[in-house]
DNA sequence: AATTTTCTGTTTTTT
DNA sequence: ACAGAAAATT
């Protein structure tokens, strides 16, 4: 039984009176947003709307689960919540057909596309240097979040008739090979939806009720396949926060939520003004903060949890010390009976984890790193899934010519270079067209000599083989039949360096598809499409005491008792990258703000002096956003008995210039620094001199340097 | 023509 | 420090 009086406020409850009708809740951080939409849903059962009615839509994989799970928990039923991609990928794998597609087709993650894009650059004679990859990456992406199809493509400048064709070649060979990449999934499902209103109706009559979680961040995509589900019904619940807006990098739109109200008329507006997570001071101080944002709309956010600490600010001199002062303050916590996995250590770059990892290692700290470098982009696992999707996809040749150089078929280059030309050009699958060119080689072009006929041979075998099997075995046991057959150990010893690391990553592969067979029986290719949508999260994990170390961006919807934010310096926080604009500045501000809002009780901000950043030493100075938090909400922190003593900034600064300064030696001229760091004589400089055309090493303290 | 070794440039954030 | 590309070797 749910007591929808004693858990929700009288705002909350109003976002319950009214099942019907598009609704919006508007309201900031921590103000029981998710729980509004978890008790709606509830409630919506309640009321005898059936489940299958019903699908809930978040941001993240792990959101989804999270609110899946709470649902099961509160109401025994299982609820369709999903990400937009997630259900993207499920309307295709059902629909695909009707726009040429092959419902076997995989789902290409951004280095598989970036690569598919750089061939087409390549067959289109595009010199790099005269468009970047990146450059087009960025405008395919784009054109595809906003619904831009290659023929429509907008003609502005030279280069866009080129980007173009690339665009439309891309297209026409993701088709070939039945693949989609992750803009697809948004994309397709909307061309899908345009073209062929009796299927949107079918899909209509399946979800007449649709509520989204972090609505700020929704792209054009997003926003205009929310529209076509619900246009009969417009029974369209969504909630967010355009504080917490921090995806606009990739296409996110903030005048999606901003403009709700005029886009389905006659919407009810809830506002949320109770904060239930942090205490005031934390609440009060990013309150501060995220209000030097210019473009804003007001909103009210009060906290009744008490005042609480204040906000703990903290320098040191290296990463190293920011490490482990954080580490030092985690144990003090774990101390006073605060389990490691209510606190979170979070950073802008992913690089800023290293230190942080090591310093939890030295502490003895277990930990967990979410996002990161994803096991599934390791070479090992690529290659064995490369294979398992030959299984599924008949026509993947991207695949196809990563199994030939992984496993050492003894292909190479140019002759997969003459399969592409003949494959693009020929309507059999892949697989078939290898069959017949070894079996009739008279017939084709290519030449392959005995080794390659041997190690395409033993290709298509497997394939056979291992296909027969999909029925009857497990997935796991394909893959550890893959593996045998294949003999992909012995090609990996060949580095015994990496050979166990591997053998490891291997085995835990297997162990996340047991893992994947223990509620359900699934499909390989069921299988590997969860793990394309899934790519970064091993979400196993989460659930364990451990810290959490993850990226502002992935904080997203999340609370811990502890948070840390790591790195507040310029150039990092905000970014150098994301300064030139004001639009930039301020979504890193609100990337500070959804830091800060995570934490319910404690938060550190710790800033260091001197930083390994991009292959070398730099000065850094403190980040703007520290001096918009005002003074009473800031204290140092207490010292820890028994700890070793954190570093005192000194008054003077040891060092006086900072990497590019112009100086000027008495003795060798002009010149300019290009590093600074400590030595066993205090700070030292490397200067370039251009009078000798060399850099000279100086100790700080003595060097007859004046500033230009 | 394929494979192994050497060298270069590189780092914002992610579904 | 680490992957991907160019160069050198088989
Ligand atoms: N009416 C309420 N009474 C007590 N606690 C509440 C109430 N509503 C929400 N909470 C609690 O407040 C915290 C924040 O709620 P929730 O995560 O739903 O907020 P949110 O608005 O989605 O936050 P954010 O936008 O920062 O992700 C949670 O711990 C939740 O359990």
């Amino acid at each position: 039984m749910i007591h929808y009086q004693n858990d929700l406020n009288d705002q909350q409850l109003l976002a319950l009176q009214k099942m019907d009708g598009p609704h919006l809740v508007l309201a900031g951080a921590g103000s029981g947003k998710t729980r509004v939409v978890i008790y709606r849903i509830l409630y919506m059962l309640e009321q005898n709307i059936p489940d299958s009615h019903i699908c809930a839509l978040t941001f993240t994989n792990k959101a989804a689960g999270e609110m899946k799970e709470r649902l099961y928990h509160l109401s025994n039923q299982y609820i369709l919540v999903s990400t937009f991609h997630a259900l993207g990928a499920k309307i295709l794998r059902e629909s695909i057909h009707e726009l040429g597609f092959d419902p076997n087709f995989v789902i290409f993650d951004d280095k598989e596309s970036e690569r598919l894009i750089k061939a087409c650059m390549k067959e289109k004679k595009i010199d790099e240097k005269h468009l970047s990859l990146k450059k087009i990456i960025f405008a395919i992406s784009e054109a595809k979040n906003t619904m831009v199809a290659p023929q429509d493509y907008l003609i502005e400048e030279k280069e866009d008739e080129l980007i173009q064709q690339v665009y439309a070649l891309y297209q026409e060979r993701l088709k070939k090979y039945n693949g989609v990449d992750f803009d697809d999934l948004l994309y397709l499902p909307n061309v899908l939806f345009q073209e062929h209103k009796d299927i949107l109706e079918q899909y209509q009559q399946r979800w007449r009720y649709l509520l989204i979680d972090e609505y700020q961040d929704t792209n054009h995509a997003q926003y205009l396949l929310a529209r076509q589900l619900i246009s009969q019904t417009h029974n369209l619940f969504v909630v967010g926060d355009p504080d917490q807006s921090i995806y606009s990098w990739r296409g996110a739109d903030i005048s999606n939520i901003l403009s709700f109200e005029k886009d389905y008329p006659g919407a009810c507006v809830i506002r949320l003004e109770q904060n239930y997570r942090s205490t005031q001071n934390i609440l009060n101080a990013a309150n501060f903060l995220i209000q030097e944002n210019a473009s804003r709309y007001e909103k009210t956010l009060w906290s009744g949890l008490g005042e609480g600490e204040k906000v703990t600010m903290h320098a040191v001199l290296t990463d190293r010390d920011e490490a482990n002062f954080i580490l030092e303050r985690v144990q003090f916590r774990h101390r006073a009976q605060i389990p490691y996995k209510h606190m979170c250590v979070f950073y802008r770059t992913n690089a800023q984890s290293r230190a942080l990892e090591d310093a939890c290692i030295d502490h003895g700290v277990p930990y967990v790193l979410i996002g990161a470098i994803s096991f599934y982009a390791r070479m090992e696992i690529k290659d064995v899934l490369a294979y398992l999707r030959l299984l599924v996809n008949e026509d993947d040749f991207p695949s196809f010519q990563r199994v030939v150089k992984s496993f050492k078929l003894g292909v190479g280059p140019t002759t997969l270079e003459k399969f592409q030309a003949l494959f693009n050009q020929s309507n059999m699958s892949l697989i078939a067209l290898i069959t017949a060119v070894l079996k009739e080689p008279q017939t084709f072009s290519i030449r392959l000599n005995e080794t390659q006929k041997r190690g395409l041979n033993h290709l298509l075998s497997t394939i056979q083989k291992l296909k027969t099997l999909l029925n009857e075995k497990l997935v796991s046991e394909i893959i550890q039949e893959t593996i045998i057959e294949t003999n992909y150990l012995n090609i990996l010893r060949q580095d015994p360096e990496t050979f166990e690391d591997r053998k490891d990553n291997l085995d835990a592969l297997i162990a996340r598809a047991l893992d994947f067979e223990s509620n359900q029986t699934i499909s390989l290719q069921s299988f590997l499409n969860d793990i394309s949508l899934n790519m970064t999260t091993e979400e196993h994990e989460t659930d364990t005491n451990k810290v959490h170390l993850m990226t502002l961006h992935n904080g997203k919807g999340l609370e811990f008792q502890v948070v840390f934010i790591a790195g507040l310096e310029e150039d990092l926080l905000p970014h150098i990258n994301a300064k030139l604009e004001d639009n930039d500045l301020e979504e890193e501000r609100r990337l500070c703000y959804v830091g800060m809002t995570r934490a319910k009780e404690h938060l550190y901000l710790t800033y260091c002096k001197r930083r390994f950043l991009w292959g070398g030493f730099r000065s850094m100075t403190p980040s703007r956003f520290l001096s918009e938090i005002p003074q009473q909400y800031i204290q140092s922190p207490q010292t820890l008995r028994k700890l070793s003593a954190s570093f005192e900034l000194p008054k003077e600064p040891t060092f006086a210039f900072q990497e590019n300064d112009q100086v000027m030696h008495k003795e060798f001229g002009l010149g300019r620094i290009e590093s600074v760091y400590e030595g066993s004589f205090g700070t030292m400089y490397d200067v370039y001199f251009e009078h000798l055309g060399s850099i000279k090493t100086l100790v700080a303290k003595f060097a007859p340097l004046t500033k230009t």
